[in-house]
DNA sequence: CCCTTAATGTGACTTTGTCACCGTTAGCGG
DNA sequence: CCGCTAACGGTGACAAAGTCACATTAAGGG
């Protein structure tokens, strides 16, 4: 089918990459499929190729050797994956983990290709420095959330990203600690006080936002 | 003199260049001197340039709107702004500032040629990743001690990492607060503690460090 | 030598994290 | 359908870290 052979179409920023290097980067790339919950790459397995995401997320985040984890960030259905490729390039271990948080369709492109691209293509290269570019500021700014930022206001913020269109969230508050790096107590008991103020209601496994204005005012003074 | 114009030898990962890259590299390159205490870039004056550091140790460090500080990382002589580059590169906003802590001697690299020597060698791609993939994985390992490290531990390795030959670190709290992203008040009080068990000895706007032995075991939870 | 300023000290309080434990609920195998 | 198990969530007591307001102390310039 189509979709599956232009998939470069679907990436904003290579629908202008010069068609021969369009060319390469289709007819050396794989299409892989991947189900829900698969560690995709990490300090055990690094990867060997760059991917580009064509349906579904990946979360990545980090393992502490205190046992906590946290979620870095998430790679999206039209992005790529440039932190592991930096990390893949340059034969360091990759600290991270890579999960399929749905099933993932991707287009999977070796390392030598990649290069050969980065060689060829200014436009290529534009992409793969304006990713990384985005990444890293968001990681500047999640340290900046870790190190300064209320944990209500961070749980706000992470709430309404997080919600789905009818404003339920699915998620235990297990997993909204690991979200925020933080712990499941302190997050239920947040849970609680937002509760307690009808802002949201709460469900084995849900959350349902009920006054998005107040999270938002609360959450505000993040974003 | 030999030193300025054969800058390159000093990057472990560039000498092995290709001859005419280096020729490139050298003759498009201009050699800076910034005095001690200068923001070399920011969000304000974006940098148009790639750094090579040749002497001296340029400090990026975060504000956040809060109005809390925290040091990202250092880049000492024989490393380069990667992350400053990808950032210029992408025209988007560095969210932090390059402040040199010393004077600082760096070759700058105009942005175009950084794209053309990126384009042109395997060597400096390799180079260029791979100096990427040190910096994520060290702001990786920021995020888990930030949201995961007890502070004493966080301090005893920061004032081992800072101490000089002599073992004193010419420093005020308040610094050190900045370092670790934490609170004047928790640092002294914490230095206090560190006094009390005969670890350190303290003088205005210094820290003698007098058993290091105990600071690493400390530390060593970390490192 | 005073005087300004940066550096440090301190107490009271809030927020966040930790630990140990509890009851509840969903799901599954028999 | 029952009972078991593992995941989920609740709770109190405490420790660690951050916040706020203010006091005290050195250093260095005029």
């Amino acid at each position: 089918m189509t979709s599956e052979y232009e998939w470069v179409e679907r990436f904003p920023g290579l629908s202008r990459l010069e068609p021969k290097i369009k060319e390469l980067l289709l007819s050396r790339s794989n299409i892989i499929e991947v189900p829900k919950g698969l560690t995709i790459f990490g300090p055990e397995n690094s990867p060997e190729n760059m991917l580009f995401l064509l349906d579904g997320t990946v979360r990545v985040q980090q393992v502490s050797d205190t046992g906590h984890e946290i979620v870095l960030y998430r790679i999206n259905a039209g992005e790529s994956c440039v932190l592991t490729t930096a990390c893949l390039l340059a034969f360091e271990d990759y600290a991270a983990d890579g999960i399929s948080e749905t099933p993932v369709r991707a287009a999977a492109v070796p390392r030598d290709v990649f290069d050969e691209l980065v060689a060829q293509s200014k436009s290529f290269r534009d992409f793969v420095f304006a990713a990384f570019s985005k990444r890293i500021t968001g990681l500047f700014q999640m340290i900046d959330e870790v190190a300064f930022q209320r944990l209500d206001v961070r749980l706000a913020d992470k709430l309404l990203s997080l919600a789905n269109t009818d404003g339920t969230v699915m998620t235990t508050h297990q997993k909204l600690s690991v979200e925020l790096g933080s712990a499941r107590e302190v997050i239920s008991r947040q849970l609680q006080e937002f509760q307690r103020r009808g802002w949201i209601e709460q469900a084995r496994g849900r959350v349902n936002l009920l006054d998005k204005i107040n999270l938002k005012q609360l959450a505000k003074h993040n974003t």
